[in-house]
DNA sequence: TTGATAAATGTAAACGTTTACATTACAAAT
DNA sequence: ATTTGTAATGTAAACGTTTACATTTATCAA
């Protein structure tokens, strides 16, 4: 690869003079420019983002870092497709590192992308104590949470109002007349499930239907663990009449457990999703889901950063979108 | 963030030595491996990784890049997994752009993935004869082709054996007594459907059924795609009795078309899709398709590329993955 | 003509590493 | 006592930029 040198001896300038023609700096005549981007062109020059990098630690060479938990939860792909779409409007790279759930593997990745020099930071903290992450806060690295805050230390985020969201579902089941509602959540650590739970506490509480412990079931979040749980559930001696379900792939993996029984949705069970996906609308039957707006949580977290990059100062803000229950067919009146 | 001087000082020996330490250099005494290792815990040092690309082009920096068309496709999101879990093992970061068939944007992420001096890439090109790729190739970075090879230039690849999953995928049609299936394609500069494409034309021939080309439709390959050209094919004077779609999101495009009218899968109308998805066993009726090996693809590539960063001379391979047809509901047949 | 000012360009240090080469210390061999 | 060899460590240049500062050149007022 050819390097500021090579252009600078090719149009016979400094390499000083040839960094400000890349830069954009006014203080070069009209004509050395036109000289200088002659040669770069001619030699195919492209800056060496690395060296950029090194040298200057005040974010010219944009790189940003995104960390999720899943990348097989199409929400989360959602919300790639958001910060990304706004990184690359904005010259930015973005470095993705999908950590599984796995707490190490997630501080790696902390660790790595630091050590890349990340201008910035946009991660969904596996806990609300994540102590790797407030690490990066205190030592003023521009971070922005996404879906999930932080408990113990202020910081940029953009949720959803998971326990409204939760409530809304809950109260269009009670509404038609279900009281047994078996909940398949995620691991009660994610502050995600601990909001949906209020949510659903809130709702059997507003229509005076006492809370059933042994309803609430709590283990991954993967396609495999709904499915081990709808099992359990259509196993239960009195059955739930509906199931609600904590996100896609639990409500995919429930699904295919109720219709291994041959058990009819809505007509003998219903269900409600977290998570609204493209084929929501193509399932058997189509899906009752509460929608995120993945892909605006993606691009509203991408935007908080640049704003807190350019300005590490500002007031630290906490974005809440709104969540929409999409009625479709699984879920009947009851009597 | 602390450095090797910092660490130097600490320990009191020279900032080579504490490179040789955290380089694993025998050629340094275990008395002093200790202590400065004692320094290094101390003052919480991360070696710069920026600096270590920066300095040394032998790949001491483990950095990979990884470019898809469309992150929206789960096909792609599971050859990223693939990529992402061989890199993690052997302690790659993994740099992800996503194009979505856009040359502009792909070009782009060339450039910059470049300028990071990455030691190297894995791709899906968006075409056989995308130039930026063969530039990569021929300035001997290591390049691996995913899914899709490169028609001018001899290059590593992976993919999946397209012609003979559609051609299975229509001999099964065909043996059920189908003769007017349609194809719903993605565009045919992308050398993936040209093989599909080639596949639909031998089912045909050995059954000896005429090809017939208004038959087949080609597009892009996004959900919108597929909904739009599944409301042509149902408006068709005499409609086909079967569809055959290019990939998971055109299918469920046409899925939503077809429900839209109220027709009856398979009784009205049979369906596969290429691709096979989590949610395929889910769908109305669960779908029949063609599966491709995406984490295989993915972890294979990594494999690969892994490979030719040892040993950049190495001829070249030429791998190709076996596809599956998976039977359900959504075929019957006809007479 | 001179001096002052502004504009354009150049010089060289710095960013945090790696690494070729030089130096030191010390044991073994002469 | 001198040489030789080896192991451990240090010195300094290099990677490709940016940028503070210095220098040159041009412009213009006096």
């Amino acid at each position: 690869m050819s390097n500021l040198k090579a252009v600078a001896e090719h149009s016979k300038v400094s390499i000083a003079t040839v960094s400000r023609v890349i830069n954009n700096d006014p203080k070069v005549s009209r004509e050395t420019v036109l000289k200088v981007q002659a040669s770069i062109a001619a030699l195919e020059f492209k800056p060496n983002r690395v060296a950029q990098r090194l040298r200057s630690s005040n974010s010219k060479t944009k790189l940003l870092g995104l960390i999720i938990p899943d990348i097989q939860n199409p929400f989360f792909v959602d919300v790639v497709r958001g910060v990304e779409d706004y990184a690359y409007q904005n010259n930015f790279a973005v470095m993705i590192g999908n950590f599984g759930q796995d707490e190490k593997k997630e501080k790696l990745y902390l660790d790595i992308f630091q050590s890349e020099n990340i201008d910035g930071l946009i991660v969904a903290p596996i806990h609300g104590k994540d102590k790797g992450i407030e690490n990066l806060v205190k030592k003023n690295i521009p971070v922005v949470c996404i879906d999930r805050g932080l408990t113990e230390i202020d910081v940029d985020v953009v949720k959803v109002d998971n326990e409204l969201g939760a409530f809304n579902a809950i109260d269009h089941l009670l509404n038609m007349g279900h009281k047994r509602i078996a909940f398949i959540s995620g691991n009660f650590k994610i502050p995600t499930y601990i909001e949906r739970m209020s949510g659903y506490k809130k709702a059997l509480e507003k229509h005076g239907v006492a809370f059933d412990e042994s309803l609430v079931f709590a283990r991954n979040t993967d396609y495999k663990s709904g499915f081990e749980i709808a099992q359990k559930i259509l196993e239960l001696e009195e059955r739930p009449t509906a199931i609600f379900s904590g996100n896609n792939l639990l409500t995919l993996g429930a699904l295919e457990a109720i219709h291994a029984e041959n058990i009819k949705i809505p007509e003998e069970i219903s269900i409600i999703g977290f998570d609204d996906m493209p084929w929501s609308i193509s399932l058997n039957p189509p899906l009752t889901a509460v929608r995120q707006p993945g892909f605006d949580m993606g691009r509203k977290a991408a935007e908080m950063l640049y704003e807190r990059i350019a300005n590490p100062g500002k007031k630290k803000e906490n974005v809440i979108l709104k969540t929409e229950l999409m009625l479709r067919k699984s879920t009947t009146r009851i009597e």
